[in-house]
DNA sequence: AAATAAGCGAGACGGTACGTCACGTCTTACA
DNA sequence: TGTAAGACGTGACGTACCGTCTCGCTTATTT
């Protein structure tokens, strides 16, 4: 049996969608994750609040589509053929992203609610994470293939090895984010992954 | 002049104190950290909101001083001369924490506590994440006295080369927590951190 | 011109109407009126809600059409020659019908859309109580005429001392509304009504 | 077991208590009943809702305390020995009550309560409207111990007769309440109630 | 017979109020 | 004075209906 007999997609205002995921991107911004409500995004999208509730199941969904469409524009990990290079410059570029506070708002709200909610963990791992570490492992094949990587290494465990430690540090502050810092992870986990 | 003339510690309760640490604990296995309330809390306890208030600054006060209370035994990690099996069962300890959910709730709401709130967070790092990377930290450092570690890699940063992927993969569920993937990080961190 | 091109009856679809005034009729029998909905009344008539709406002005229109629909079969009082006869029939009738919930569910929910709603009242009073009343007020003036009444009182005015004490006591519930208790009242206005 | 662990009425608010029954009397004057709301009700009081749903069922508990306040002073039937001058007296004011909206607003209310709650109807008969109507029956029954009213008639059944017909034309709006219909009323009630 | 237009079912929409929950503060009575 | 109890003002929750609106679809003229 439906739940409560589904909306149909096909009717949806797609004003009122783009509205409220523009609204819920600004007060996110404005408010924080915490402080943020159902009740404030419908009243900056001008929209009843049922009209959020009949597409999303609260407020963790909405910012998650809400990021997913601004995500939607794959950033394309570039190749120079320099295989070290490249990590080094994702690198430093995510520690980048996390050492500053108003990019990491994004990926701080997605945490909070992946650790809360195991639905929508899957969603955010599949729709937001999951192209974004895609490239990195196309770009270490691709170091496989040249020899610039061991062949033996899980190309998956080894974005594991340079992501890990960075997300580790910006959850846990137990060091400054610099690109020094960013420098010695890639060096690091090099040593490991070169042949 | 105090903001509200602080309460005099030496005059508190020491039941109701135990009573609030132990009915967070068990709302918290039972409940989820999202759901727990500061009401339900003093209620379980048997005690005045106000108890609570006085006390703590609210619900992520509380349950880190509890998780606190239970975190005093330190785990001692054992020094066998081999390194790299202690480091190997250290990760495979973890792992498994990790892939218990019952066990990983605790890190959830640490996690979710170190994310919303600044001050909160370095009470987290300081009283209960860092005693226990220390002491892989001085395993560490045992291990570059005897040659077994790279002795121009910072203890620090190794900790974080072998915790990060762990975490990073339980945070974004990007794979299984089995003690097969526990040995292959272990494997490729100490590819790097062999001399 | 027309406020909004008002819609035309030629057109009106008679299923729908009756749809509609019978699915109002079992929801208030169901539901009472206070708790009955325009949007019960259309999912359960299997009518869009516009459909109510282009042709009445809310839920006290309907209900109201509903009534009058049914009421208007009159009841005819008899004229067995015997006015204090008739009389007492009609009044111990009154009593009866009151007394059922169920029968003076009816009652109930005109004479709350007589509290609230002005325009609407006028129509209860001449679409659905004038009918009933002016039967007994024409019973009156031949008793008049064949000199059982007093000549010099209003037949009108008397129709409300035989009527208002009933629905005095149905409102306030003061009392029983037993057939002793309507044959107690006809004595008594028959009393002030004799030549 | 009790529904909700009642609240203990010694530590009420006496000030939130007054404020919202005399915002809810406020309101009832400037937007009658049908658009009184909880909401409104707690703005103009400056009280969370939640003090009202503490302690009354809903709007309609909440008038029925109000107008009961206001009730507490009794209005004292005169006896000035002449029965008949002291129930055309109390006639004329009540179809004067009856005929101006603003004073009427109270009973208009009340009514549509009372057809709604069975409840609520047996408190607005016991606090509002017994000890009103009760007057009348003294006054009646003083009458009937000084020979000027039939000693065998129902006092409380007289009460309806005069009354009856006065809120059988309010509620249904079959014609005017001027004083001369009050005298009409009062001389054919009489006719009835004289030895 | 085709074109036009209205009523229709369905139900999404912007709103308002509902009645509930938990917040963090305040008050009371007791120990 | 610390405490258990819990009432308080506040404000968000998620739901129910309001009355309006916009879709295709069906009917029933009108060309």
């Amino acid at each position: 049996m439906p739940a409560r007999s589904a909306p149909d997609p096909a009717r949806r205002n797609e004003r009122s969608r783009r509205a409220i995921l523009a609204a819920a991107l600004e007060l996110l911004g404005e408010t924080g994750y915490a402080d943020l409500t159902v009740e404030a995004i419908a009243a900056r999208a001008g929209v009843g609040k049922q009209t959020i509730y009949r597409w999303w199941a609260g407020k963790g969904a909405v910012i998650l589509d809400a990021l997913a469409e601004g995500a939607a524009d794959a950033p394309e990990l570039p190749d120079t053929g320099d295989v070290e290079a490249d990590l080094r410059a994702v690198v430093r570029a995510t520690v980048a992203e996390l050492a500053d506070p108003a990019l990491s708002a994004t990926t701080r709200a997605l945490t909070i609610e992946t650790l809360s909610d195991d639905a929508l963990a899957e969603q955010v791992r599949d729709r937001l994470l999951r192209p974004h570490l895609d490239t990195v492992v196309v770009r270490l094949r691709a170091g496989q293939d040249a020899g610039q990587i061991r062949a033996d290494v899980d190309p998956a465990q080894a974005v594991e090895l340079l992501f890990g430690p960075l997300y580790h540090r910006w959850l846990l502050r137990t060091g400054p984010l610099t690109e020094g810092y960013a420098d010695g992870v890639t060096d690091l986990a090099l040593a490991a992954l070169r042949p």
